[in-house]
DNA sequence: GGTCGGTGCTTCGAAGTCGAAGCATGTGGT
DNA sequence: ACCACATGCTTCGACTTCGAAGCACCGACC
């Protein structure tokens, strides 16, 4: 018997729900934090953090960001002109390529950043480490690292569907 | 200088931006492949399969959804508008309880579901449960279920900051 | 050297999202 | 019965987000 509904089985269901769960729940009272001890949301947080603290001169392409945080290419023009106007970032165009805009984190910016990592990585603490016992947080580590190795390599669109692969 | 910046390993990151990330990314193309095959939102997909498939009478009250659902009341309302516009499900006012608004799909709603419900396990499946070898796929259920028990008890505000501040 | 497709970013309009305020109904205390 | 507060949902305005269209610049090829 062709039984239509689908073919995941319980744990897989359930594996997924609670991944989009937990992680939606987490990214809310993470974006709580950050609003409330720093004014930012979390992409603002996640593009100063990238700057700050992941560029060794404190500054990237528009374009090297966007592909580093999940996000629409206008969404980020609009964030960053958010930043600028707080005098978190400055934008410049580069001299080698007129049409690249360089985006770099001002000594404001890094101060904010410091001010709200302490209480950002104790939500963290909190909400997800305080939840697995000893080892779990690496299992988890292992677990998702592969996963999201797999999905950055996988085609957004198109594959996704009927029989194949 | 005191290493005052956080106090979470290496790991402890790298578990929080998989999770966050992987989190992100397959939320991005669930809603791809809803939008596609079924013209849904990820949000109203959510309303739909919990009427259809977690009710047993295939209705529920507003509140009761919100809850289920990470959303604020007033994008409950706003979602189940267009549900309603668009014929999936119908609103009416309780009888014991003129408060209560009670939501039921409609067979059509529980149609929608039903066609897109293949692909978007086929999307679960290709994404994330491809990418964990065997019995990966179990263990990160188990890791992530005592999380999600975790931060549905926690406070979601206020407990954040214990010492410090 | 001029045109042409490709790339990097921005602008624009439509939609979704949230919190605060508002309205209506229920409940408990006096 | 009355009042005050609680509860359930909606409305409102402000903000964010996205994709499509647009602009400017680059490189390559004739």
């Amino acid at each position: 018997m062709p039984s239509d509904p689908p073919r995941l089985d319980p744990v897989q269901l359930g594996a997924y729900f609670a991944l989009m769960d937990v992680a939606g729940m987490l990214r809310h009272r993470v974006e709580q934090q950050l609003k409330e001890e720093g004014d930012l949301s979390y992409v603002q947080f996640q593009l100063l953090a990238r700057l700050a603290l992941d560029s060794t001169d404190g500054s990237a392409r528009m374009t090297d960001l966007a592909d580093g945080v999940v996000y629409s290419r206008s969404g980020l023009t609009y964030q960053v002109g958010l930043l600028e106007k707080a005098g978190l970032v400055t934008r410049a165009a580069s001299q080698e390529d007129e049409r690249v805009v360089v985006v770099t984190v001002t000594e404001e910016g890094r101060s904010r950043v410091r001010t709200v990592l302490p209480g950002h990585v104790d939500v963290v603490r909190d909400q997800l480490v305080a939840a697995l016992p000893g080892a779990g947080i690496g299992q988890l580590a292992d677990l998702l690292a592969p996963v999201r190795d797999h999905m950055r390599a996988a085609p957004p669109r198109s594959a996704a569907t009927r029989r194949g692969r």
